[in-house]
RNA sequence: GGUGCGUUAGUUCAGCUUGGUUAGAAUACAUGCCUGUCACGCAUGGGGUCACGGGUUCGAGUCCCGUACGCACCGCCA
């Protein structure tokens, strides 16, 4: 037997036990005459004695132990001499009796401790020495909890977890499809899903009434600190309800994971509307952590002084710092340079700090008359101490993204975006449309198969952009962790979208045939959503990154850098595949 | 496709602003000492293609250009 116990299960009351325990070394500590070892595992560091009470040759052994090593001793739970409050075993330690190498281990590149020296490429070429590393392990833990929560409370309401093809069709719309090619259909392709959606809808059409799948969904897009090529879904489908029902239903899963997970009772999710989103956070995912929010001064500011830029301007925005008017030129001439960067692209900033005396002092006052000036502090609800900072631009949509960077960034500086805190809210009502200067064409905001809000369907002939949508996304501190929609059943409706979107009819014949005449044959009323679980674990876990909690992460550029894989396969696939690689010549 | 930052010992970094002797620190590693450590301590030692290529210069880790790789972001991600 290799072990009676695990290294983080003893106690005090195990004193005078005899145990087996397997492990890691962690560390030794030679004193001389003695020896200590952390042996570590999955549960727990336990520290090991090689003292006079062991064989001399045990002990000659025990100096020659490495980091990284994989040990098994025997022995007896002793009482410490000087415990160590910072351990859960910190009380007992292992008189070792007899000590066997299972396997030794060359040095380790990096430490495998709470905070490792290494850096990020290198854990991730060795992932499984960084996984041994107790925080990272939690993540994974904390990711098996999470999912575990959900599949109960799905169950006791009554979900199914149906499995779904990874081999599928390659679809319009929506991002870049990872593709296989069939040897037995050459010159074919599968498509790995970037969402079961359709095949969700056909289980419902199916009766199968309330399905959720823990499911890898795969997107060629370019990757980012919350998104992989390949993440996962808890993908979610009900038959016979409307939004609300949904909305009930998955605040009710989100209240159970923050309860069962974090012990967090989180209040009733406020509802916002996307426009309402836009027009005070600049954003359909608004950090709700800390208030902030915009303040249209169009009214105020336009026109009514001698400043070209905002008289020229189609949006003009504030926000109040509350208590930042000791910002000085310095810190404002860096706000100015961060709004600048390409990344944000806003031509400038414009400040106003309100003096104790509650004047305003700002960078256009000699374009402004002190009235105007008042109705600015008044517009702002600003305290005396309080900065204002204004954007402006010929764009409202640019501009309010622009403000919608500038107040994140405030809200960081001024700790008003802890990572223990939540909150979360439904952003609902999302327009149907979003239109595309790059394919001149309205694209499905959310996709091609959400349901128009009845009341609005008469304008699909007239005003199809001011089309809104039952269509919501959950969203925590800033985040998206989760969107749906209630779908389109009736298969005359599905066409119309199909057409506004610029397919002929063909062509939604031929890509979505299959659905849309499922949907003759009796399909419910029916709607759903999706979670991204890796994003909702690693706000969960206060990660910067959702590569924290997959074991196997793809670095920046979509590479798997411990498999080095993708790779180029040999010839003789490509020939059985019927393919041939056309590299670019430079 | 684009922007920014980075690449120096096994590892994490300093050195670059202002080019000039033998490129440093910490940690890890090795050896020795040490009987209550737990970030043990002390001593000694080994360890460098300064990412790669080109340029400027009497002279480049340091300045310039390019390439590769990494990270963050924009575009993109229904």
């Amino acid at each position: 037997m290799y072990r009676t116990k695990t290294c983080g299960e003893l106690r005090l009351a195990n004193v005078g036990e005899s145990v087996t325990l397997s492990g890691w070394v962690q560390r030794t500590r030679k004193m001389g005459g003695m020896t200590f070892v952390d042996l570590r595992d999955r549960y727990g560091i336990t520290q090991l004695v090689f003292d006079e009470q062991t064989d001399a040759d045990q002990c000659e052994r025990a100096n020659k132990l490495g980091r990284e090593w994989v040990i098994q001793i025997i022995g007896e739970v002793s009482e410490r001499q000087s415990k160590n409050k910072n351990l859960p075993t910190g009380d007992i330690e292992i008189i070792v009796r007899q000590l066997n190498v299972l396997n030794e281990s060359i040095t380790p590149p990096f430490t495998i401790e709470e905070q490792s020296d290494g850096g990020d490429d290198l854990r991730m070429k060795y992932r499984y020495l960084d996984l041994r590393r107790p925080n990272v392990r939690k993540n994974l833990e904390l990711r098996h909890k999470f999912a575990f929560e959900v599949r109960r409370y799905l169950d006791e309401q009554g979900f199914m977890e149906i499995e779904t093809p990874v081999l599928v069709n390659s679809t319009p719309e929506g991002a870049r499809d990872f593709v296989v090619p069939s040897r037995m259909n050459p010159g074919q392709f599968y498509a790995l899903p970037q969402s079961p959606q359709t095949l969700k809808q056909l289980l419902m059409v199916a009766g199968m009434d309330r399905y959720f799948q823990i499911v890898k969904c795969f997107r060629d897009e370019d990757l980012r600190a919350d998104r992989q090529p390949e993440f996962t879904q808890i993908d979610c489908e009900m038959s016979f309800v409307e939004q609300e029902d949904i909305l009930q239903m998955f605040e009710g899963m989100s209240r159970h994971l923050f309860k069962s997970i974090l012990n967090i009772d989180i209040p009733t999710l406020p509802r916002m509307s996307w426009a309402d989103a836009m027009k005070y956070y600049g954003s359909d995912k608004p950090d709700t952590r800390f208030d902030m929010k915009f303040v249209e001064l169009m009214d105020v500011l336009k026109g009514t002084g001698e400043f070209g830029v905002f008289n020229e301007a189609e949006y003009i925005g504030g926000i109040c710092c509350e208590g930042q008017a000791v910002y000085t030129r310095k810190q404002l001439d860096q706000l100015t340079d961060f709004v600048r960067r390409p990344q944000i692209g806003a031509k400038g900033l414009v400040y106003a700090r309100v003096g104790e005396d509650g004047v305003l002092k700002s960078s256009v006052d000699k374009f402004y008359s002190p009235e105007v000036l008042e109705n600015l502090k008044n517009a702002m609800n600003a305290k005396p101490g309080d900065l204002i900072l204004i954007i402006s631009g010929p764009d409202t949509l640019k501009a309010r993204k622009q403000l919608c960077e500038l107040r994140l960034e405030m809200g960081s500086r001024m700790g008003l975006r802890p990572k223990d805190k939540f909150s979360c809210l439904w952003v609902i009502d999302f327009p149907m449309y979003e239109w595309s200067d790059e394919e001149q064409r309205l694209m499905a905001m959310h996709h091609p198969f959400t349901s128009p809000k009845p009341e609005d369907i008469p304008l699909l002939d007239t005003d199809p952009a001011s089309v809104r949508a039952n269509a919501y996304d959950m969203v925590i501190n800033g985040v998206e962790v989760g969107g749906g929609s209630i779908r389109i059943h009736d298969a005359k409706l599905q066409q119309k979208i199909f057409e506004i979107l610029g397919f002929t009819p063909e062509q939604a014949q031929q890509k979505f045939g299959f659905l849309m005449n499922a949907f003759k044959y009796g399909a419910p009323p029916h709607g759903g959503l999706a979670y991204g679980l890796d994003r909702f674990v690693s706000l969960f876990a206060q990660l910067d990154s959702i590569r924290d909690c997959i074991a196997f992460p793809k670095n920046n550029s979509g590479r798997d850098v411990m498999l080095d894989a993708p790779g180029f396969i040999d010839q003789s696939q490509l020939d059985e595949l019927s393919l041939a690689v056309n590299l670019p010549q430079d």
